[in-house]
DNA sequence: GAAAAACGAAACCATTTGGTTTCGTATTTA
DNA sequence: TAAATACGAAACCAAATGGTTTCGTTTTTC
């Protein structure tokens, strides 16, 4: 049940440099889709389609206001992403071999 | 002549989950490309493809060795991606208004 | 009430993507 | 030296992607 396979995950969604530019400009402040579309050089139809593909990854929430569509930023699904990059940091500067010796003296009783 | 934009970038890199599982797997030890398409339903060569991806980004690194290539995982441009996301920590458990709420009480010299 | 504004839906298009199979070329091994 | 192994290159294909324009609907403004 929790585990809904959505069709656009987080890896997907921010693979593109548009959709990047999209999340920090919201991070700032909750917009509606035409003064987010002033951003960027493509038409506000292109603009509403990355948006789209954000909501299904539910790193942004849409709120209705009238006759205008104001959408936020939810970072939240982005912790999935510092998870998975974290595994990695252990490589970074040689870390498990540290651990690794770090390890092996502990097995000596030292 | 550091900016060189690669074709393709980290972020795209990895937004594939094949992509992911590679460098999951390489992170382990440097293999062969036979021995790395074994552990994936796909072709050999459909896995030589996504290699060939995730070198352009400088995620992976290839040593020839005889008739085989070996691959490994160079961790390092995942820096980037870990920087990025950074970003966006601020915005979880609401970091940004406990630090707006510890800049106003600076301010009052509180 | 008519005009304007804000938006989504739909149809369309070129390019990219992720996969395949087939073939050629080194390098090992028997 | 002949056969087998490891691999990349190339041609091909269906589906997804990122963009466009056009049109309809709802809400606001004049």
């Amino acid at each position: 049940m929790s585990a809904e396979r959505a069709k656009h995950d987080v890896f997907h969604a921010i693979a593109d440099p548009t959709r990047r530019q999209l999340l920090k400009l919201l991070s700032k402040e909750e917009m509606p889709v035409t003064a987010i579309s002033a951003n960027f050089p493509i038409s506000r139809t292109a603009v509403s389609k990355h948006l789209r593909v954000l909501a299904e990854a539910d790193l942004v929430r849409e709120r209705k206001s009238g006759r205008e569509t104001r959408y936020s930023l939810n970072p939240e699904p982005l912790r999935e992403l510092q998870d998975w990059v974290q595994y990695f940091e252990l490589f970074w500067d040689n870390k498990l071999n540290k651990l690794r010796h770090l390890l092996e003296s502990e097995q000596q009783g030292e």
